[in-house]
Formats: structure tokens, sequence, C-alpha cells
DNA sequence: AGATAGTGTGTATATATTACACATTAAATT
DNA sequence: AATTTAATGTGTAATATATACACACTATCT
């Protein structure tokens, strides 16, 4: 049986890919869908944009309808306007990146039935995604390598206090490769933004790590001068 | 007497910043409009996309309408979606921009009767701009500073055969800093994808400087291996 | 007391960046 | 022919940054 679906206008949505990192892997949030088209597979929330919202509120708002998430600080990456993008008519994507530090929300839970549930997914060996989501993610995921060269987006992904340790193993996953443990610290504390902490690390049987957090004041006085991307 | 405007349904459309470099200045594309809204008013050219192109192919038609330039390499950079940016109704903008050599192309002449004229225009001192489109030129302007110190954008700008001094007072027309001759000379030879070529500047009433060409392949072959952006 | 597992640290070498000044050349002028 | 003009083309020393590399220390567990 065939299902019959509407032909849309001209329209666009939005759509997220929203980054974690977790057990040392950088996991990607997925959507199960609940609607045609590709009704049961795996997507990266997004949605149509609304008549009245700007385009940067709508992709807050169908985020947090998919997902539960909300007030994420989402940046704008590439615009998908290929013609033949949905199957059922022109739809221009606007999407959107973030970082954020898996456990410091509450559960995942769509507020809406567009989305059946939403669940962290590592960005090594992903399931075929709907639409065009395969694309998007991974012009993304060269984007965060990108910058994490040279913006403090690291930080987004751990939680406020970290070792050294674990902003290493961040970057290694991220960039894919090993770093040396002395020249990352010694490059990591010589910027000057990281605070050391009294606080040691807690709950491992070996000799715990001193605590570090991000200070982002201190950040923008340092490179206050340099050309923004 | 009031001009009636019909009501606009969500459209998008596109909007290019194309950067020239002429008489050691940076220079940008404007149009006269010849249409309301914002008749008479200076703008960026930029128009409606249709529903059956994509909106790459769309920025590129658009252009050559309202100015005669075509094929030019153009990259997205970002999409302006907020609520009230025009006054007919909900319009969403992919911006792109574009470098190219001032007077590589035959003159600049819009081919409909959206435009009455193209012309260039020194980017300090523009004049105000229909719409948001001092926005989206301070964006594309931000952009191109940056990626001009990790991309071989300057050489878009320049003609194929061309001086180091001229590549240098590029960099500092663009960066609005000025560079150490010695010093700026090393590192771009350094690079190894400048190609010095056995010609030499002519016309000039002093000593005629080395002409070089940038060597694309090269290049490729220098930073394989490097993260795009 | 010993085993385990990860933390924390220094030095030498190579590479890149910065600061800085003058002789050379081609054309134009006298 | 000699001089003026205006810009080209070049080197070195000092400093900062990046890389390569290994082992003693400490907290916990057994």
């Amino acid at each position: 049986m065939e299902i019959h679906l509407p032909h849309l206008d001209s329209v666009f949505s939005t759509d997220c890919v929203i980054f974690g990192f977790e057990a040392g892997e950088l996991k990607v949030l997925l959507i199960e869908r609940n609607e045609e088209p590709f009704k049961d597979w795996y997507a990266l929330p997004g949605n149509i944009v609304g008549p009245d919202e700007s385009v940067d509120a709508a992709a807050q708002r169908i985020l947090y309808e998919l997902t539960g998430l909300h007030d994420l600080p989402m940046r704008q990456f590439h615009t998908f306007g290929e013609v033949n993008r949905h199957p059922q008519g022109r739809v221009v994507t606007i999407a959107y990146f973030a970082l954020i530090r898996i456990g410091g929300q509450k559960d995942l839970m769509p507020i809406t039935q567009y989305a059946r549930k939403a669940f962290w997914h590592p960005v090594n060996d992903l399931p075929t995604l709907a639409f065009d989501h395969t694309e998007i993610f991974k012009r993304a995921f060269k984007k965060i390598r990108a910058k994490l060269n040279y913006e403090p987006i690291a930080f987004e992904l751990l939680p406020e206090k970290f070792t050294l340790t674990q902003l290493q193993s961040l970057y290694e996953a991220v960039l894919s490769k090993q770093l040396d443990k002395r020249n990352f610290r010694k490059k990591m504390l010589s910027y000057g933004f990281l605070k050391e902490l009294a606080e040691k690390q807690k709950g491992v049987s070996y000799r715990a790590a001193k605590l570090y957090k991000f200070d982002r004041r201190k950040y923008a006085k340092i490179f206050q001068n340099e050309i923004a991307s």
C-alpha cells in the first residue's frame, strides 16, 4: 500500500548536530523518527521553521521538541540548498552544531510525537541516517575538528572540572590522533586560561589527578585582539 | 502616494559579497537597485531563489543577472534568518562571498532591469546599503580576513602574474596593517607554492620586479594532509 | 609489602617568528 | 653621460614555539 504524502511548497528547516563526549568517545545526538518520510529511521534532530520565528530560534525550539534539550549555544555552520534533498518537496536546511556535556542534562526525552526517542551514538560507526543527514553530520564533524585548534570548544564538552588527561583524551578523540602528554600539558597551561583547582579527582583507584577549570574571563582577555571566526 | 507591495510567502534569497582588489584597495561589488523596496539604493547583488534550482546555482544566476559576472567560485558563509529582514515578508537569505580579479572580466553590466548598474566600491567608507546588507557585508569581510591566514584566497584577487609587492599590499589592505617586507617574502616563498617566472613587470618607471604565479598544484600537494575549513 | 595504574615533570633540538637597513637596478630627467 | 628617482631584493641575530623523548611519584587495592 502506498502512503500518500502531501506536496510541500518551498520551506526551510533546521537540523542540529549535537556533539557530546563520554567514556573517551565523541558522540552525536540522534533521534528515531516517528513520522513519514523515513519513519523509524535514525536522523539528526530537525524540522520545519515556522513563519514567525527566526531560524536561530527555530533551531532551539525544534531541538527541544525532539530531544528535551534547551538553550544550547548552537552555531550555524552550513545551509544545504540542493533541489532534491527531501522526497516531499523543496526544503532548504540551515544546519547548526553545538557541543554539550553529556549527563549535564536530565534524561533525553522527546516532547513531541515526531521522535520516538533521542540517544547518543558514537561518531565512529554511525548508522545510515535519513535524508542527507550523513553528509550534514560529516560537514559538522569536519568543522569542529578544525575549530578545536583555534577556539575553546573542548571545554563545552567536558564537565566544569576536569583533569588534563581528560582534556587530552578529548583532543585525541576529536582529532583521531595521539598527542604527547608532556607537550600537550605544557601548551595548554602556557595559554594561561586554565585555572588549577585545589580539588582533586575522586573515586579512582590510582593516584588522583588535579582538577582544572576553563576560565572564560581570562580567555577573553588573552584573545580579545584576535580575529574571530 | 503609497506604493502597494504584495505580501510574500516564506521565500529564500541569496546575496553575494564579491571582493576585488584594485589600486591597492580592497573593493566590493554593489548594484544600484531599480526596484521597490529600496529602489535607487545601493545593495549587494541578491534576489529570490527559484523553486527548481539549487541555492548555489541561484547565487550564480542572480549574480549574473545583476552584474553580468558568471561562474565565480562562490562560497557560502552565513544564512540570515531573522524574521523582519525584509519589509514585504519573511525572507531567509543565504549569503555567499567570492574574490575576483577586477578587470579580468569585460565591463560590469546588469542583464535584467532589477539593477540599474553594478560598480566597485572601496570597502572602507561604504555607503548605506539596502536591507541588512551592511551587516552581511561586515560578516563577509570578517570571514575573508580570517581566511587570508589559512587559505590561498589572496591569489583569487590578483592577476595571474603578480609581484611580491603586490601580494604584500593585498595582505596589508585586507588585514589593515603593515607587514615587514623581508619577513613577508621569506614566509611566502618558504611555502613553496609560488612559482618564480622568467618574466618581469612592465611599464613601470623604476626597477621592474620579478613576476610570480600561484601554483595551485603544488599548493594542493603541500597541504593535502591538512584539515580543510 | 608489593603490585597496579595513571599522574606529573625537564631538557635538548629543530623550527618559526620577529626586528631591523642598505646596496642594487631600471627608467626618467638633466 | 651623469644624476635623480622610486622601488626591488636581500641576511642575520634574537626570541619564541614546537617536537621528541623516559622515569620517578603517588594513591589505591590486594
